[in-house]
DNA sequence: CCGGAGATCAACCATTCGGATGATGCATGG
DNA sequence: CCATGCATCATCCGAATGGTTGATCTCCGG
């Protein structure tokens, strides 16, 4: 029986997820917390879970989903199931990065969580095929790294700055400016400058 | 009794609204759909429903639940309840200005949703204690503002995409959508919608 | 009942952008 | 030494954008 633990503010989806967890014959949850502290007091005290599901955005706290999967992972070598509404570049990677051993989107079937949630419980990676996909095309596409200079043009187009304003502020000519904008929309796959900065804001370039 | 059905495109999320719902002894969750297309779909053939929980921001759709809140209550007369997870100020002013009955945070008390739920049957007007301060604070200082409206075409522009494709996903015409930005520009003090955007977010408004 | 605000749409025009192509100079690393 | 990547600049052109003026229509409050 896999011991799961619930950490949410959402009571709402805590609820959901409880239902989930508990449909499953093999799985139940042992307990729930609603902001990274209570887990945190939780798990010093009588602490004992074999996945914890974790909400990366704690609304308020001080103490981001991030901050806490990494303190989690490290201390208690509990696997930590990051599962959160909006899944960004950089929210995937922060995560990955702060050692969560699954990343799903509330949105993913619930098959599929109950799957990762197993497949965390025996300490194999779980990432949902919506994660999965955008990492495979960050790989397929590596060349998100964009040069200096181009991040330096990035920055002022989201400043709002046109491209005559930019070609002054850097001292080239607006030619530069576009050409380094046509590489930018290149390497990013985007069409226009405003799709551009969306992108790279999404992914956390900026 | 009151019939309730769930628009949310989160799996997770539905079971929790269920199980809240269905626990009430006067209500009961009669239908689930995960797109806005499928709750028109639905409402235009068997749909009977004395209120709507509606989730905001339907995923991937090219129908937001803005304006399929508008849709509904202009068309069949049925409460909206708007039961999001991030509220924004700009988000509360698009439910209520597309005619939502309720806004209701999901990381509110499960006993104050079904407050809303029953209040919204009844045809009353229910907010949440935390849009109620929120709107409180905004009458306070009504300094900056845009439109509803305007701010739904300025997220749009915020998140790249052209005048073409905002009259498009909005159901208006590309001048509709000039005239809101000419409009943001004017109440901004910006020229560009990129000036625009940048300024917007400095302000918090996106 | 009138006025104002917001949302909608139209047409016009100057400016700006994006896209394609091509070229030069300068590093760096194999 | 040379391929490669980066930064620089130019020209051309079609498409998108911004600015403006003017016009309904609806809803709300005085």
């Amino acid at each position: 029986m896999i011991d799961v633990v619930l950490a949410d503010d959402h009571p709402v989806v805590r609820t959901g997820l409880r239902a989930v967890v508990d449909d499953q014959p093999d799985m139940q949850v042992v307990h729930e917390v609603s902001t990274a502290e209570d887990l945190l007091q939780w798990l010093e005290h009588e602490g004992r879970a074999d996945v914890i599901l974790l909400d990366l955005r704690f609304g308020d706290g001080r103490m981001s989903g991030a901050t806490a999967t990494g303190t989690i992972v490290g201390r208690y070598r509990i696997p930590v199931l990051v599962v959160t509404t909006y899944g960004t570049d950089a929210d995937i990677l922060a995560a990955i990065g702060a050692g969560a051993t699954g990343y799903l989107l509330k949105d993913a079937p619930t098959e599929e969580l109950a799957r990762a949630i197993r497949s965390a419980a025996a300490g194999e990676v779980a990432l949902g095929a919506d994660v999965q996909r955008r990492l495979l095309g960050r790989v397929r596409a590596p060349a998100e790294h964009l040069s200096a200079r181009e991040l330096e043009v990035l920055r002022l187009v989201a400043a709002g700055r046109s491209n005559d304003a930019i070609a002054r502020e850097l001292f080239v000519s607006v030619a530069t400016v576009k050409s380094h904008l046509a590489h930018i929309n290149t390497r990013l796959g985007t069409t226009s400058r405003g799709a551009a900065v969306a992108l790279a804001r999404d992914r956390g370039m900026l």
